[in-house]
DNA sequence: CCGACAATGGGGGAAATCCCTCAATATCGC
DNA sequence: GCGATATTGAGGGATTTCCCCCATTGTCGG
């Protein structure tokens, strides 16, 4: 089966590149999961950056908890804990659920086998860390180290399309400073008084001074310090 | 040939993961990536935080400027203008040079055609950003999506493998700052005026605006604001 | 043409940070 | 125990940032 899983994969990326609706991502890669054991998928975008992680989810489907019940976007994210372990993962990693006796328990090892539910996560990063995160799951799961690679190809394509279609074309956050108020900011964030940067722009000490209030005033913080995080939360300036 | 190229670029990846050394690296870059024709690589680790984007090259093989000469790794940093690209990159894209009356000009297009020096620069993003990248590049390549796609596959695993075994194990710089500094630094971030930290903490004023000053002095910068960016880029506290 | 806003710059003064040095505990590894 | 390091704190002064006000120029959309 291997052999043909990884062009059914790249075929399975390119029709989910093309895709015009989330239906259709979600079809292509039921399409691809499906045969490897994967009946449960969630897609959502993340940030480390943010006090919750989740931002918002794309896509949840299939009987996430063995209670015989599909899940909504809520319950997912109140319930499952394996989100928890995106902020520290760098790559796609298996984790099983042991149901013991006080509760769940979820951990990561490197091939699930045996009774219950098991998965795949996959981290997907960007320019700015962490942006989101695909689970796939099931009972009785394809775990190979290549099932591991072509599901991390899908979910990543899975991902960068469901985002275009469902946050718009390109209308972010990075917009809320000027050009000049950019600029003055990495400079302070490059460690850069306000006299070098004045020197450096060609400005005077007090238009860089003013540049860095009205950043304060626009980013709604207290200090040049705060600013500096946010403005970098926000992708203003890169970290 | 793109029916087989896909499985054979799996298995070109789980053969880098188990790489030992940069040169079974190399060889399997090489057999993946020759038959579609590329025969210059660039593997580098990045950031977009440093002031200087490249940090370190891994591997770079081939005449990248067309003169016939092999290329050493300061004359690529010098020369090539394609690295600069990375930063605004999301994901991989194709370049081509074409010589011109002033120089030579590099652009970022579909699909490169016709004569001259083209290429795939594949950026590599962790959850600290843009994290290295990798540039392919010959005179006659398969510049298809499929390509791109099984390229760009073992292009990010030859990073992650050659940055394992370049760069030791786990030893990075996320444990410059003891606890209390990472924690005073935490609040300034978050905005926080000396007085208040102080406040919150129970500490003197004077206290923090020493742990502040030994912050500044252990990463190695000249302002606070700058710190933030810094601990920010090395883990040491969230963005 | 006129309001909105980016970009530039200034005066004056209050507040905060930064820099140097010095010193006392406390803890941890060897 | 002894050295290294974390954590705490201080004196005193030099810089720097921050905050309130204000004004001019240019550009862009309605």
């Amino acid at each position: 089966m291997s052999a043909v899983a990884a062009e059914v994969a790249v075929r399975s990326v390119l029709a989910i590149e093309d895709a015009e609706d989330l239906a259709a991502i979600e079809s292509e890669v039921r399409a691809f999961a499906g045969p490897l054991g994967y009946d449960r998928f969630v897609l959502f975008s993340a940030s480390a950056a943010q006090d919750e992680v989740l931002q918002s989810i794309y896509w949840v489907e299939g009987d996430w908890f063995g209670d015989g019940e599909s899940v909504d976007a809520e319950t997912y994210i109140r319930r499952c804990p394996v989100t928890r372990h995106i902020l520290e993962a760098h790559e796609p990693f298996f984790w099983t659920k042991t149901v013991g006796d006080n509760g769940d328990l979820y951990r990561i090892v490197r091939a699930p086998r045996g009774r219950g539910i098991h998965g795949l996560q996959v981290p997907i990063f960007g320019p700015l860390g962490l942006e989101g995160a695909m689970s796939l799951g099931g009972e009785q799961i394809d775990a190979s180290a290549h099932a591991r690679l072509t599901l991390g190809l899908v979910a990543v394509s899975a991902f960068l399309a469901a985002r275009r279609i469902l946050e718009g074309p390109a209308g972010d956050a990075a917009g809320k400073l000027s050009g000049r108020e950019r600029q003055v900011l990495a400079w302070t964030a490059a460690g850069r008084r306000q006299v070098e940067i004045a020197a450096t722009l060609g400005l005077s000490e007090r238009t860089v001074e003013n540049h860095l209030r009205r950043i304060r005033k626009r980013l709604g913080v207290a200090t040049t310090a705060q600013a500096i995080r946010v403005a970098i939360r926000n992708g203003e300036i890169a970290a």
